[in-house]
DNA sequence: AAGCGCGCCAACCGCAGGTCA
DNA sequence: TTGACCTGCGGTTGGCGCGCT
């Protein structure tokens, strides 16, 4: 399945992925995030494009991505979102925590379509008194909708296990879900200070020893390339503005914890 | 067993929009 | 204001796997 791994004119690699990549991209992003996909295969020691990088990321490598084994309740919220938004895959991707709007596009196409079709079929062949109306196609798919308009029990508890609350509007529910990453400030990084607040010792405490680990993923590439400042005392490089990576799903789990507190 | 066709899905491509200097 | 750069999105494609003949 897939593309054949295959090397492009810039000598970057295209393809299927390897274990081998998808575990340096893995401990690259879950340790310094992606703050520049288009620089990062170079610090993470891969010869792939930044997009190609971000696309196995987002779709595969990223925590809580499910695979496969859609639930009915799934299938029917992707209908009505779709009747809704039409093909905004990232908008109905948004509603569905752990899916991809990719997963969710090839889904569509090769499943919900099909269930569509065959549902049309059978209620034209269906021997009935009311007229068949024009596009019995989009009538289905509208009925199918209404049903679900309130969402039922079952996809309630989807949406609220989702790491943010459904009363958020619909832009701040999907933008706070396809940017999965946090920005923290300086202040919110200096833990040796000792001023720490609870929150950042929280969160040294579940990046662990990030300070203190050198990341030697990549040694092919060529250190003189970075400038000093990038240099710290462990001896390994990181670039200059950092972004972390699941930084969000950090934040909701310091505020899962909380209560217990 | 071999050949063929098709379904499925991972990944690519091109474009649009946002940001920044 | 503009152009370069980056990210994200949606459409499309390549090719593996599997069922059918």
């Amino acid at each position: 399945m897939g593309r054949t791994p295959s090397f492009d004119k810039n000598g970057r690699k295209k393809g299927l992925w390897s274990t081998e990549e998808d575990d340096k991209l893995r401990a690259y992003v879950q340790r310094y995030g992606h703050w520049n996909w288009r620089e990062l295969p170079k610090y993470a020691g891969l010869s792939r494009c930044g997009k190609s990088c971000r696309l196995r990321w987002m779709n595969y490598l990223r925590p809580n991505v499910k695979r496969g084994g859609y639930t009915e309740e799934e299938e029917d919220l992707i209908l009505k979102l779709h009747h809704q938004l039409g093909n905004k895959w990232s908008a109905i991707a948004a509603r569905l925590p752990g899916r991809t709007d990719n997963e969710i596009k090839n889904y569509w196409h090769t499943h919900i379509k099909k269930r569509l079709m065959k549902e049309n079929q059978e209620a034209i062949f269906e021997p009935k008194e009311q007229e068949i109306e024009a596009s019995q196609f989009e009538t289905n798919l509208k009925q199918r909708s209404n049903q679900i308009t309130e969402f039922p029990p079952k996809n309630r508890a989807i949406l609220e296990s989702a790491p943010l609350s459904p009363e958020l509007s619909s832009s701040e529910f999907s933008s706070s879900l396809t940017s999965d990453y946090a920005v923290l400030s300086d202040t919110e990084l200096v833990v040796e200070d000792g001023n720490s607040t609870n929150s950042s010792e929280l969160l040294t405490e579940a990046i662990g020893n990030f300070w203190t680990e050198p990341f030697l993923e990549d040694k092919s590439f060529n250190k003189n390339e970075f400038s000093s400042s990038n240099m710290v005392e462990g001896g390994f490089f990181y670039p200059d503005s950092l972004y972390f990576d699941d930084g969000m799903d950090l934040f909701y789990q310091v505020l899962q914890d909380f209560p217990k507190m």
